[in-house]
Order: structure tokens, then C-alpha cells, then sequence
DNA sequence: CACTTTCGTGGATACGTTTTCAAGCATCTC
DNA sequence: GAGATGCTTGAAAACGTATCCACGAAAGTG
């Protein structure tokens, strides 16, 4: 019934020469014009395709691409994902996908399955610590982090000053302290930029006491908050949340509750965002009459949102398709981290301090 | 610096024995209780892990299991993916993801991959018609597919009358034609249900003229919906995008425009709804004073959309999982289908008719 | 005690490919 | 014409694993 497939073999008996000869054919390598033909027309007749399975054991490496995002699920993971998937496929390279759920004992799980699959090439939006990459880097294998940086690892050794080099600037960005302490090339949004000109939007329409809602992996999120606003920080109006929506809401609900004073908020992601907005609608808080909010990163819903949502844009499939660009064409050399523009898109969501 | 990995052979020799034995011991062979603990101590002394890359060859099979979607960006797929990643992290099985872009160019293009790495289980939301399929069956692929079926073959023979047998049906749900030309299972949310609802739910508001807004992929849905609302179907009142969402838009704008006596839509997926609520916005039509919607597939910014969106909920990432069961525990038996059921939630955007 | 059965074990093989190596042959140079 | 040079080619060796098979010892049976 299914007929096994042709292996090199029979397409070289089938041609009359050798499997080397083939081989080579097929790669690309020299032959005679005579030979190269007779050897592509045989394979085509007998709809030979090489096993990637041999061709890896023989190399030692797994073709493909893995990939490393904590929720699917999220909008702009989505969107990334995709962004990878294009330039992975253009490259006729398969990419083997994981998602961690922000929990680093996950990520190292998927991390080893990736190690004994022999994939030497991932692309990461990181949720341990510095040093749970220790593991694949050792392996030999070319990362990329995409969108965040792991956190600091809590190391003991404190001479661990970053450096801000090694970066590859677009006109204006503010440059990013990528690979701190692993030294691993980064695509990231300009966090930065992105958060100063939403907190500089906020103030500009008059507003002091601004909250920042933000969830895991979002340090250099509140790193940028905590610099843009300056000096006197109130900390209860930095809240944090886990990765589920169900944390995201009672955040942002708790934020509601215990500081009626604050308003406006910037909520450091989509999901956030959208927790934002039903805590403040659950709540009886108007839009941007009671509350102003600005939104982390894009998606299509808000538009749809009442009001339209004001939001800080990043480039998330761009992000993705950069990523995969570094790590395959990562010849050996060690590519440059990427940081790419944000862009302020104002909606319905600010309105002047009440 | 990155010392190669350790082989089953160093790890024989380390243990003084046979690499057979080893690979006995770690696949769960028999041994005696003493050579067993020593492999093992060895082994875990070692940090050895055993390559995939080997075994695939050996017994001529990748373990992972591919999944082809048509797009990540779509919440729906996103879920779908989560699914199927949940349930093969739990196997230990990586998953290689393809994106088509409802392209069944693209489609083939990504089996064609798939075979080569030779992947032998695949789920699939398919994109291209039945005889897409023929080499990946060919080929002795497991593939089951989600969400869909693929579209008839444009065959000749008409002798492709399709069985409604082969399904395992949960209480009350109605059959489908699973597996009509090709036989492979598939995991379906019940779409001749959930249409019959939506559409039974507008009539009992008084509507009459109910238009359908629908994607690629979607032609079980529009036949329920022809089913559902009876003999004269007014054919101006269905509509096809195609996959973007610029397509999708024009399509529910041009519906408005060209109909405007119309006073219902039941938009096929998120992004047609999406779409259907921003077209109805420019258009100055008021939901759902003057026309009501009804959103196949439930989705976080349902609620936060003014007025907030009544949808038909499907399972999404349950499709995702259960597929992944299906095709990991396919022990040479061929899984029967599986149709998940929906539910009717509503929210704000359907009124009596104006 | 002689015989059979069971069990634990290791050597050898195959999986399909890439790559090295040396050999064969034609062409070029002096 | 002899030697050097270049190109094409096929045999063979890996790559790391699972599994077949045969062998020996221990256990069971008469």
C-alpha cells in the first residue's frame, strides 16, 4: 500500500552511479553536466526527496528552528510567532514551537526536549533566569531573545555592570542593555521610548498620579516607567500580575480599589490592557472621563474597545521575522542585538486630568 | 569549550557494558535490578540524554507531531495551538508548526516539508482540497484534522456519496459528514448546531433578512446557515472574504452597502466579526438598533467591543488538545471523530428587529 | 544428575545521509 | 612524450540509536 520511499540509494542504482555522486547533485556540488542531469531527471521520476533524518544524524544537528514563547494565546506572541513562521518557511526551514506559560521550570523542560532533538537554533522570548540558559548555550546552540531579556540571575558575584554596546542602533532608539550577563543577541521593541512617550503623553495632559500594571517579564517595562516619571515613584502604584487574565483583572481591579486617587494607568501588555478595561467598566469608572489608559502594544480589538484605546504599537511580527532573520544567518559570527521603533497611536482611551 | 554530548556508547563503556543493554534500560527493556541501577547511576553521572537524531533514524520516524494552521494571528488558531501544545508537552513531543495562510500552495508546500522530516502524526486545519491530502496518506502520516474538513475534491467520478458513520457523538450534538472522501478523524466543533442556534436565536427577534459574512474554510458553516434559515436562500446575503483582514472588511462593508435592508449578520469567525463591527461603525449603522450580530467563535475582546458582542463559543484549544490525543494514542487504530459542542452566550449586539 | 526453559547480555547490523579520500582519466605544459 | 594539473567519480567511513540473534548462565523439570 504505501511504498516505501526512495532512498539515495535507489536513485543512484536507478542512475547507474554512486550515492556520492547523488549526494552531490542534490547539494549542489560539481559534476558533470551529463551526470547531473541523468541523476536529477532519475530522482524526479522516482519522486525522490532526501530524509532530513539521515542528513542530520550525518551533520549532528537537527535543521529547523525551535521556538519559545509563554502564551500562544497572547495576541502578540500570536503575532511574533508568525513572524518567524514567514521567515522560517522561507527558508523551507521547520520550526518546532513550545509555550512555556512564563514558567521557567516549563522553559527549561522545553529547552532540553529542543537540546535532545539536536535543534541548535532558537529564538526565545525568555522566562527564567539569566543562567537557565546556561544548558543550551553550553550545548553550542545560536539563541536569540525576542521582546524581553531574561531577568537578572540572582548570582552572588556582583561585578555584573552591563554593557550597553554591542547593539545595533536605528536612528533615535535608545539603545538597550542587551545580553547582560549571557551574552546572547536580542530583538527588542524600544521599551524604553515606548513607555517615556506614553508616560509624556499622559503628563502632558495633566496627570501625576500614573499606575503602571505589568506582568511577568515586564522589567525593563517598569524599569522605563520608573526612569520616566522621575524621582518620587509611588510603589503602590506599580502593580504586578502573573501571566493568566484571571490575575491580570483582580490586578487591576485591586489597583482600582486601592488607589481611587490615580488617574491614569499604562498596563505594559494587551492582556493587561484588556483586564484594565473591565476592572475600570466593573467598577463604574468612566473611560477616559474617570481614568485615562494607554495601552502596551496594539492588537485589532482596540478599535473596537469603547472607548478606542489609546495604545503604544510595537512591531511584533517584525520582531519575530528579524529574530529568525539572526539566527539563520547566524554563520558562526555572533549577529548584533536589534531594537525597533514604537509608535504612539492616539485613540479615545486619554482625556485630560478630571 | 561545549564538550560533545555523551553517547549511548560512553556510557556502556563507562558501566563496562553492551550499548544494547543501556538501551534497554532506558526504553524500559528488561534487565537484572543490578545492571539497571548501574546504567542508570551512569548515565545520570554522565548527563546523558539520548539523541533524537539517532533514534529517528533507526526506526525511520521523527517522534514529533506537526501542526498546520492557517494563521497564529488568529485568536481562534492561537487557542487551537495552545491546545496541541499543551497536550504534547505533556507527552514529551515536540511540535513542528506550519502557518498556510489558507493558501493550499503553501499548505502542500509545508506537508511536503513535514514528509521530509519525515513527521509521521500531523493535525491539520486544512486549507486545500481532499486530494491535498493523498500524499501525506500516501506516505502512512496519522493526520487528523481541526475545525475543518477539507473541501470536496473537484473530483470526476461521482460515486462520493459521504458517509455520516465513523463519529463518536456526544450527547445531542448532530452528526457530521466527517471524513467524507478521505477517511481520516477529525475534532469539529458542532457547526450545523451552533449556526442553527445563532440563526434560530435572530428569528425569535423578529429577523428575517439575516445575511452571512464567511472566510475560507468556512463552507460547513454556510451549508448549516442555508440549512438553518430554509428553502429561499436570498444569495445576495451570503458573502465570502478571503483570508486578510482588509478582504474581510470590504466584504462586510459591500454587504452593508449593497443590502442595506438587511437587519441581521452572522459573521463566520472572529476576524469577519471584527470586521463586520468596524464596517457597521463607518458605515454609521448602530448595533444593534440597526442591525444585530451574531459572532461565530467567542473571544476575549467580545466583551470589551461597544456593545459588547453575543457569539457562538466554540472550544477551541478542547479541539486543539483532543486532536492531539487522537493522533498521539493512534495505536495503528484509526480514532474515530470527535464534534465538541458550542454554546450560545449573549451579550449586547442583538435586538428585535428595527 | 541430565535436560529443557528462561533470562540477561553483548556483538553485529541497519537506518539514509554527507564527506573524505584516492583513483581514474583527460587536458595542459615544458 | 613525460610529467603535472584539474575534474569527475565511487567506495567507504562515520553519525547515534534500536533491535535481531546467538550465547552463556541460572533456574526449573524429569
Amino acid at each position: 500500500m504505501d511504498a516505501k520511499r526512495a532512498t539515495i540509494k535507489d536513485v543512484a542504482e536507478a542512475a547507474g552511479v554512486g550515492v556520492a555522486t547523488v549526494s552531490r547533485v542534490l547539494s549542489g556540488g560539481s559534476a558533470s553536466p551529463r551526470t547531473r542531469e541523468r541523476v536529477l531527471a532519475v530522482a524526479a521520476q522516482l519522486d525522490y526527496r532526501p530524509s532530513a533524518l539521515g542528513r542530520n544524524l550525518r551533520q549532528r544537528r537537527t535543521g529547523g528552528i525551535g521556538l519559545l514563547v509563554p502564551d500562544l494565546t497572547d495576541s502578540f506572541f500570536g503575532r511574533l510567532a508568525e513572524g518567524v513562521l514567514a521567515c522560517a518557511r522561507s527558508a523551507g526551514e521547520p520550526v518546532v514551537v513550545g509555550s512555556t506559560g512564563d514558567d521557567p521550570e516549563q522553559e527549561a523542560e522545553l529547552i532540553g526536549m529542543l537540546l535532545e532533538q539536536s535543534v541548535d537554533r532558537l529564538i526565545a522570548v525568555p522566562s527564567g533566569d539569566a543562567d537557565a540558559w546556561g544548558p543550551a548555550l553550553k550545548a553550542g546552540m545560536t539563541v536569540v531573545f525576542a521582546d524581553r531579556l531574561p531577568s537578572e540571575a540572582p548570582d552572588d558575584d556582583e561585578a555584573d555592570l552591563g554593557t550597553t554596546a554591542d547593539l545595533m542602533l536605528l536612528d533615535g532608539l535608545t539603545p538597550a542593555p542587551a545580553a547582560r550577563s549571557v551574552d546572547v543577541p536580542a530583538v527588542l521593541a524600544d521599551d524604553r521610548a515606548g513607555i517615556r512617550t506614553a508616560v509624556r503623553y499622559l503628563r502632558g495632559l495633566g496627570h501625576r498620579r500614573i499606575a503602571f500594571l505589568g506582568g511577568p517579564g515586564h522589567e525593563r517595562r517598569v524599569a522605563a516607567f520608573r526612569e520616566a516619571v522621575g524621582a518620587p515613584v509611588d510603589d503602590e502604584l506599580v502593580v504586578f500580575a502573573t501571566g493568566s487574565r484571571d490575575s491580570a483583572y483582580a490586578a487591576a481591579s485591586g489597583l482600582f480599589q486601592s488607589r481611587p486617587d490615580l488617574t491614569a494607568v499604562l498596563a505594559a501588555g494587551n492582556v493587561l490592557g484588556e483586564a484594565a478595561v473591565l476592572a475600570a467598566r466593573e467598577l463604574d469608572l468612566r473611560v477616559p472621563r474617570d481614568v485615562s489608559l494607554v495601552m502596551y502594544d496594539d492588537v485589532p480589538w482596540a478599535e473596537l474597545c469603547a472607548p478606542p484605546l489609546t495604545v503604544i504599537a510595537q512591531p511584533a511580527r517584525d520582531i519575530g521575522y528579524r529574530a529568525a532573520e539572526l539566527v539563520l544567518r547566524a554563520g558562526g559570527r555572533r549577529p548584533r542585538s536589534v531594537v525597533l521603533p514604537t509608535e504612539l497611536i492616539v485613540r479615545g482611551s486619554c482625556g485630560p486630568r478630571r
